[in-house]
Order: structure tokens, then C-alpha cells, then sequence
DNA sequence: ATAATTTTTTAGACCAGTCTAAACTTTATA
DNA sequence: TATAAAGTTTAGACTGGTCTAAAAAATTAT
């Protein structure tokens, strides 16, 4: 049983970790939860020693096997609850994080396995995020950042990426970008890295290098 | 802005008081929230600091206008919360309680406004428990217990008591008892105090005094 | 390779919420 | 009405989570 600064804490080394799949240091949670390197000291040593993570004085932290488990099942509820929102009361894209963020606290495995039955079990979030299996499974296929991709192509939108502000959705929103959009990348301008596409095959806009980084197209 | 443990403290109070008609001694509130009285003493003073409730040492504790209303809002969405988890996800209603109690505690008056929507606004909780709406109005009609119901009248289920234990519920749906139900009192014994009743006119029944004091029936 | 800089950890303090034990107030009893 | 009993508050301690300031280790620069 966590506390939920526990969660909130292993949650933020999951994704600063990408997954599991490399070390963290002690500044870079420091920086993602906003708290002073010297909590983030006392939490991981919390943390390692019920073998969440595994730590290392001054070389930071690793995420181990059960501590990619309970992540999971925290962004599992994360992802089904901003589902809810969106599908079930109507929320809009850029409303949900704050709301879920205090959802996927809650304790109660029935209540997480109801709502993926109501919610017909889906495979992602509002923003393409992929949900976890209620075994933990992530099933996503290739994304790519809209940057990556060469000029004349049409490719569709999978996700997006959300930091913590909700102003880069509100913007997708504004000049017509959603999961599932076709876009058809016109030019790409060098000096900037900025892009034109066509969206739907109907509006003619420019992003940004910084934008067409957190929107992920097929491949 | 209160703290989950402060919300507790003002919902206990709230309920202690009868919704704010009567006041309330330490030791009561300590046995309500299964703590020491010494840590009530603490508390109440911090709830009476931010004029929550009037506080008289030694004599026990008064809810305010403003306790009212916030413990209304409390209240308010741990019951559109308990009818979203039976009618939405097909919860049994001797299983929402605790659940409740952690959903009660999320701070987004959308997600409550749009919840409230959602379930179409409403008035009463799987228990028949009145719900406040948006100003913290509650509607209720007059409910007395079936304990204090004559012989050979015939009554509609209103609601039903519910303190910790969901066994009493599960009881009831076990003999038949639900919200709506038609309760014919056939027969009441003067030494136990226990009824005899028909249930929608098919099933006989004996129910205890106990049990009796805790179904609320139309006069 | 040593010094300067950056990062990280430790030590010690603080706040919220809880507890036990002792002191105090009120109420009940003789 | 004096005293015993019950209830309540205070004092002091503990835990979880946080912080600042100082010490220690690692990295970078000279």
C-alpha cells in the first residue's frame, strides 16, 4: 500500500525513466514533482527500500520489476478516468489532467475494472495515450513526432503530448488537430523547422518545429 | 481549501448534529471517526479557527452557516458519487460506501456539476438518502421509521439506514427489502418490539426491532 | 592533476495529524 | 456538599513529508 505522495513519486520516475528503460537523477525529479532535491533524497530512499526502485548515492535511481507494475496500474487509472471525462461527462481534451491526477488516487480494483467495462475497454486516452491491460500490457503501435516525417507525405494523427499545460490542446483544438486528423505535410521550412500541412485535406496551417514534436502520426 | 482529514472531521460533525441542530461532544466525534478524544480537542479547535463550527471547551461543538454548507458539498458528492457507481456501473448498494468516502474528497465543482448531469439530477442515493442539490438545498418528503408504523397499515420503503456495516443491506436484499418497496404491517410483537411484514404483497417476513428502527417508510 | 563548479546527501528544523499520560473540569453519587 | 467517576484538555512525543543550510561527492575546467 502507497501513500499517494508514494505514487505520485513513483509515477514521475516511470515517465522520467521512459518506461523503466533508464536511470533517473535525483534534479530531474526534483524539477518534475517541484519539491527540492532534498525530498527527493528522503522519498527514494522510501521508495528502494519497499524495492520499487533501485538507488544508488549520487547515481540516481532505476525503476525495478514491481515498481514498473504499480506505475502501470496508476497510469492505468490516470488514462481510464480522462476517458471518462471526455467520453462519459463531456469534458473537453484540455480539461482532464488536473481532475485525473486526483482520481487515479483512488483505491479500488473493482471500481477500475467497472469502469473499463462501461467504458467498452478502451485501448487509449483522449490524447492517444495508450492504456494499460488490467495486466499491465501496453499495446501501441508505432508513433512517430509530425518532425520526422518528409514532405509530400499524409499521415494520421495517433497522439499528442501533454506536459502540464493545457494551452498546446487548446491550440490543436483551435486550428483543427485531433486524434485521428489526416495531415498532409506540404513543406518544411529549414532555417526554423517550422511545417505546413494541410489538415483533413481542407485548411492549410503552419506548426511550429516545437508543436510538430508532440504531435504522433503513423509512420 | 480543507484538508481530506478536516472534511471528515466537519462531515462526522455535521451528522452528529443532526445536520447542524444539536452539539456535539468530543468523545462522541472521537467514537464517530474511531480516534482519541485528545486529537479531536486539536482539531475542532483548528475547524472553530476557520469558523467552521463554534467551539466551548468542555461543552462540546456547534456546526456554522459556513460548516453547513461546506459539509452540504461533502455530503452532496459522496451520494451523486454512490448513484453513479450503482446506476452507471451496476454497483450493489451494500458495496459504495467506502468507495465514496475516497470520491467525495475530489476537489472539481465541473466534474460534480457534470456528473450531476450526467445522472439526471438526481434527489436521492441508493439508500434514499436525500441529495443536496448545487445551493445545498435538501427536498425531502417526511420519512418515519418503520418501527413506529400501526399494525395492518400499508407502507412504501423511503430509505434505509446505513452506519458502517454494509451487512445490514445485504440483509435486506436478501429478505426482499429495497427502495420502493410495499411494506404491509401484519403483525407487531409487544415483548421484542420485532414486526411481522408481507413484502409487495408476496413474501412474509419477521424483521427485528433493530432492524425496524433502520427502514424509513412513508407515514 | 588540481581547483572550481555543480550535484547530491546529511543534519536539523518545521507542520499536520496522531497518540499517551497527566492535569483539569464537569457531573454523578453518597 | 464533599468526593468519586467520567469526560476533556494540555503537554510532550512520534510519523510522514517537506524545507534550508552545510557537508560531501562527482564533474568540469584549467
Amino acid at each position: 500500500m502507497l501513500s499517494l505522495t508514494e505514487e505520485n513519486y513513483l509515477k514521475a520516475i516511470y515517465h522520467l525513466s521512459d518506461g523503466g528503460t533508464k536511470s533517473v537523477l535525483t534534479n530531474e525529479v526534483a524539477d518534475a514533482m517541484s519539491t527540492k532535491p532534498a525530498s527527493v533524497t528522503d522519498m527514494v530512499k522510501k521508495l528502494s527500500a519497499k524495492k520499487l526502485i533501485t538507488y544508488e548515492k549520487y547515481y540516481g535511481v532505476t525503476i525495478t520489476k514491481q515498481g514498473k507494475t504499480d506505475a502501470l496500474t496508476i497510469i492505468r487509472k490516470h488514462r481510464l478516468w480522462e476517458t471518462f471525462l471526455v467520453q462519459t461527462l463531456n469534458f473537453h481534451w484540455d480539461q482532464v489532467h488536473e481532475v485525473a491526477e486526483q482520481l487515479e488516487h483512488i483505491q479500488s480494483p473493482l471500481l477500475i475494472e467497472k469502469l473499463d467495462e462501461f467504458l467498452n475497454f478502451p485501448i487509449a486516452d483522449p490524447h492517444g495515450h495508450p492504456i494499460p491491460d488490467k495486466s499491465g500490457k501496453i499495446h501501441t503501435g508505432q508513433q512517430v513526432p509530425l518532425c520526422d516525417i518528409a514532405a509530400k507525405k499524409t499521415v494520421t494523427v495517433l497522439a499528442v503530448n501533454v506536459k502540464e499545460s493545457s494551452s498546446f490542446l487548446q491550440y490543436l483544438s483551435k486550428i483543427g488537430v485531433y486524434i485521428g486528423a489526416r495531415l498532409a505535410i506540404l513543406d518544411k521550412a529549414e532555417f526554423d523547422g517550422s511545417i505546413e500541412i494541410m489538415i483533413d485535406g481542407k485548411k492549410k496551417v503552419f506548426v511550429s518545429k516545437e508543436a510538430s514534436q508532440n504531435i504522433l502520426v503513423t509512420p
